[in-house]
DNA sequence: TTTAATTTTTAGATTTGTCTAAATATTTTT
DNA sequence: AAAAATATTTAGACAAATCTAAAAATTAAA
């Protein structure tokens, strides 16, 4: 089914909104795309004709199977993306979103799956979101703190617990990012230090108390 | 200035057809976009109160300065991309049309800048054609015969004169395709064949007569 | 349990890009 | 140079996606 940029950036959002909501609502998916309810009733009906969407009147939507597995088919798209610009094209995580927004809509499935092998069939975005597979599917990642990876692991970061600027200071400094690859090389009991080895930087010792406040996902 | 991807289309076509012909006409237009030529009536007008186009009633239109800046610029972004899609996704030359053709909306500078770096600067792209710089200047190439081409240099494998079955069946043996690298390692004064070396293959040799047919870009 | 407030839908208009059919201009032919 | 053929433009309509304003349905409040 071929599918117009609007009505895969509606089922995207309703996508996203659901993850959240039970149903979706019209004005709340109308403050998601800035847009007017008007809009979104519109397009409802459209979405429900080519049946992706479970939708009665007055009672809010959700999508159905199918609708599901467009919007996973786009997210898949969206993220992949966002992992090459960051990976390949060097940008900052913090601008791919609106050129993979664009990206995302060139839909040749030979495309997508030769990108993917490309990029080394990546299962986390650059903000540490997972990316699903040619099926659908996402990846179930367990996060775990850095302090518990393994020897040797090949992980990648997924988020940091304390946001203060102290913090940030060091993760600035060290180049930990949001999707950075990252193994752990050695650890010292005395004080749960880490030496470890992050992207393409030279290695370098993170203290037990950071190990602690940084997560990872471990694949 | 944003374009539509409809605006893009047409003054993407325009320049293409300038290029053979002075002045282009409206059906020439009509035809090449296979649309009505009502429509390309519509667009002009739109182009020309865009000031991109020089348009007078009857007597046909070509693209004004800004035009064809424009155009270059979209010109730039297909072929960086089918030559992203070549090298780096390994797709065959054959198909990337398509995808450059929804790719090249895209519209980010910096996206742009990033891939073209990423891709080396690439003058050339997988059908031969020439990539204009980022400031809109078409590389001016020399084309020559393989068997002129002095030794070491870095050439790119522009066209072939001779298309027998027989010449064809020695190109795709070698792996010889429009837009490869090659390298010319030694010549034989003896039977003028070559030894080269092409994309990522093994080194190979190449015959007097062959060296004759096949033309590459001196970069 | 009526009234009030909120949410959602409908009605009608707008913009973009397209179309067909008719009108107009240009070019070619006789 | 008038008629015929061709090329181009205009007029009017249509589909997609949006909007505003008004109507209808639902939910909350008094």
């Amino acid at each position: 089914m071929k599918l117009s940029q609007s009505e895969e950036n509606y089922i995207k959002s309703i996508y996203n909104l659901q993850s959240k909501t039970e149903k979706v609502n019209t004005n709340s998916l109308a403050a998601f795309l800035d847009t007017s309810a008007a809009s979104i009733t519109d397009m409802l009906k459209k979405l429900k004709s080519k049946n992706l969407l479970e939708y009665k009147k007055y009672y809010g939507f959700r999508l159905n199977g199918a609708g599901n597995k467009q919007a996973l088919k786009i997210i898949r798209r969206h993220r992949l993306w966002e992992f090459f610009l960051v990976s390949k094209l060097d940008m900052e995580w913090e601008k791919v979103h609106d050129i993979a927004e664009e990206l995302e809509h060139v839909s040749s499935a030979e495309l997508i799956e030769k990108l993917d092998r490309y990029l080394g069939n990546p299962k986390i975005d650059p903000h540490g979101d997972p990316i699903p597979d040619e099926k659908g599917v996402m990846p179930v990642l367990k996060q775990i703190a850095l302090k518990d990876l393994p020897h040797k692991r090949n992980a990648v970061i997924s988020s940091v617990s304390s946001q203060t600027p102290q913090m940030m200071e060091m993760l600035n400094h060290y180049g930990i990012k949001i999707g950075s690859p990252i193994k752990v090389l050695k650890s010292f009991v005395f004080d749960g230090s880490l030496q470890v080895k992050i992207a393409k930087q030279p290695e370098c010792i993170i203290s037990g108390l950071a190990a602690q406040n940084i997560f990872v996902y471990d694949t």
